[in-house]
DNA sequence: TGCCAGGCCGGGT
DNA sequence: ACCCGGCATGGC
């Protein structure tokens, strides 16, 4: 798509394994990455950058390693519940989740204490390739702003309206969300009210000031 | 100094 | 089905 043409592929995610996304995407839940992956990098330096590393960690030793990411009495309960879903599900393998029914997997991921929808998606998209957009905050802020959804649309409507305007590619999706958080950043953060020199402008048409009712779709929700 | 960051949960209406 | 307070650290 143009805008990816524009802005170039951002080569995202910055995690090596399929492990390090999924704590990425919990970790960073209402935190900016460079603390997420300070965590990460903790769990690295303490050996336990693995399964078998966070298995054989107490809470208290895992609160302590994540700890820069905040949130970390609850960010711990969800890396050490989803350690035991896996192992008791999947036989600990990761492949073995992966090779679940997509649909299926998002159901039960979400079951799971301290896994909502965005940190879900992030997992599907990032680490198994599966074509669900991640709707996050810079997403909606962005949809907003342009008129293309409510303020306060929730996270399945965001989602929805970029599945409806997007080929469903696992590689599209990468890349928008990567360009949308990179736009977010820097033009379209909470508290600005205008988003001056803003890139998508010119793709998505003129901007206004966040706080006001906007146009709210009128295509149907998703079953 | 106060507000913000790539959310989620649980209890209340 | 919403609404809201709590969760916590680090940067500007």
């Amino acid at each position: 798509m143009r805008l990816v043409a524009k802005l170039g592929p951002q080569g995202w995610w910055p995690a090596k394994t399929r492990l390090e996304v999924i704590l990425g995407a919990i970790l960073t839940q209402n935190t900016t990455w460079r603390n997420a992956a300070r965590a990460i990098v903790r769990l690295f330096e303490a050996g336990k950058l693995h399964l078998r590393g966070l298995r054989e960690l107490e809470e208290s030793q895992l609160q302590s390693l994540i700890r820069p990411a905040g949130f970390f009495g609850q960010k711990a309960r969800a890396i050490r519940g989803f350690v035991a879903w896996l192992d008791q599900t999947h036989g600990g393998s990761l492949r073995r989740m992966f090779a679940t029914p997509p649909l299926d997997l998002r159901r039960a991921l979400l079951e799971l204490r301290g896994l909502g929808p965005e940190t879900v998606d992030a997992i599907l998209l990032y680490a198994g390739g599966q074509p669900f957009f991640v709707a996050d905050a810079y997403t909606r802020r962005i949809l907003a702003r342009h008129g293309m959804l409510a303020d306060d649309a929730p996270y399945a409507e965001a989602q929805h309206y970029i599945h409806r305007h997007l080929r469903r590619d696992a590689k599209v999706y990468n890349e928008f969300h990567a360009l949308l958080v990179e736009v977010g950043k820097g033009y379209c953060r909470r508290g600005q009210p205008h988003c001056e020199g803003c890139p998508l402008q010119e793709f998505l048409g003129p901007r206004r000031p966040l706080g006001r009712s906007a146009a709210r779709s009128t295509d149907p929700q998703p079953a």
